[in-house]
This record gives structure tokens, sequence and C-alpha cells, in this order.
DNA sequence: GGAACGATCTGC
DNA sequence: CAGATCGTTCCC
């Protein structure tokens, strides 16, 4: 069980994401397994950091590795990891967990609400991943870390078109493990 | 200053 | 399928 280094995230968001297939997510006792993800670049008119760095995407425009947490709907956090070097903004959109360790905990968190984390701000309610973890450091295994236990991604992932948006509707950056080949546990 | 719109989730 | 609910962004 090793930190996720900062090298693998450094990259392509539509190369690093499949990578991030199989990692755990973690944030005190709450582990899960990472089972879908979607790649957002700057020249990317879904983008939040399409039109530029704001105070809200200033995160995505900062070093790889940190998490870029944002508030949407008026109720909703979504979490996800920055993969792009200092002054340029991508990030990977973390969209589903597998539980691992936690289990109670998460449940309790999601108002005893099942599925736990299938999507992207359920995870972060079952994480109790919220806006004081904008910008915190995934790789240096302080609070919320990106965790790895031997488990490869998958050789050939589900690629499709990305989920809830309006814009480059149809640019196939949204990753799956594919079900079946979902493990709940950790080596 | 104001209006429109979400990288969503839930319950009907 | 519509409502919840409010910060961010964009336009005037």
């Amino acid at each position: 069980m090793v930190p996720v280094p900062r090298s693998l995230l450094e990259g392509d968001a539509p190369v690093v994401a499949p990578l991030l297939l199989n990692k755990l997510l973690a944030h005190g006792a709450c582990v899960g397994r990472i089972v879908e993800v979607e790649a957002y670049r700057q020249d990317d008119p879904a983008s939040h950091t399409f039109r530029g760095m704001t105070p809200r995407n200033a995160v995505m425009f900062g070093p790889p590795g940190h998490l870029y947490v944002y508030f949407t709907y008026g109720m909703h956090y979504c979490a996800n990891v920055v993969t792009s070097p200092e002054g340029i903004g991508a990030a990977v959109l973390l969209r589903a967990l597998e539980p691992v360790d936690g289990i109670e905990l998460m449940r309790a968190r999601r108002g005893d609400r099942v599925p736990l984390s299938d999507g992207p701000a359920k995870l972060c309610q079952a994480l109790a991943i919220g806006p004081e973890h904008n910008g915190a450091d995934v790789c240096l295994g302080r609070q919320v870390r990106l965790l790895d236990d031997g488990m490869p991604p998958p050789d050939e992932p589900l690629v499709g078109p990305r989920i809830g948006i309006s814009r480059a509707v149809d640019v196939p950056w949204r990753f799956r493990v594919p079900p079946g080949q979902i493990r709940h546990d950790r080596r």
C-alpha cells in the first residue's frame, strides 16, 4: 500500500484518467476503489478551465496531485485530481468508488441510502470530502490520499462520452472498470 | 445589478 | 421527470 507518485498524475488528462482506475481513494478510515473517472482538459469546452483561470478553478492551474473540489447545483460537492503542470488547467473527475473500508461510516454519512458512492457527489458525501479539501495534496498522505495496493488498471477499460455536460458531449473521455472486474477488497 | 446555468441526486 | 438550492459566470 503506497502513495500514488505525483509523476504518474502529471500528463495529458485523457491519458492519465484510465491509469487512476483501481487506485484507492482514502480519507480517514474510509477507503474506496476508483472505478469510474472522466478527463477534463483546458482546451476542452466542457472543462471549468476552458475560459481561463478564475477564483473557483485556480487549483486546476496549480501543480498536479492536488484535489479540485467544486460546489454545484446549490448542494453537491465533486472532486477532481489535477493532472496538468502548473499554469495549465486539467483534471480527472472522480465519478465512482467501490467501497472497500469504513463502509459503516460511509453508509451513515449517506443517510443509510444506497448505493454509497456510485456518483461524483455521492462519493464526496460518503468520504466527507468538502470545500476544506480544495487544494489538498493527495500524494502526501495527509487527509485525502490516493493509494496503490498493487491492483493494476484494467487492460481494457470501458470508454464512452462524459455524463451531465452540455458541450463536447461526444468526446469519449469517460473511463470505467468493466463490471465483473470490480474488486471490493484490498490486496 | 441581474439572470441563467450547472462535471448532481432524490423521490414521485 | 421535476424540484432542491446557491455559487459562479456572463451580460447589460
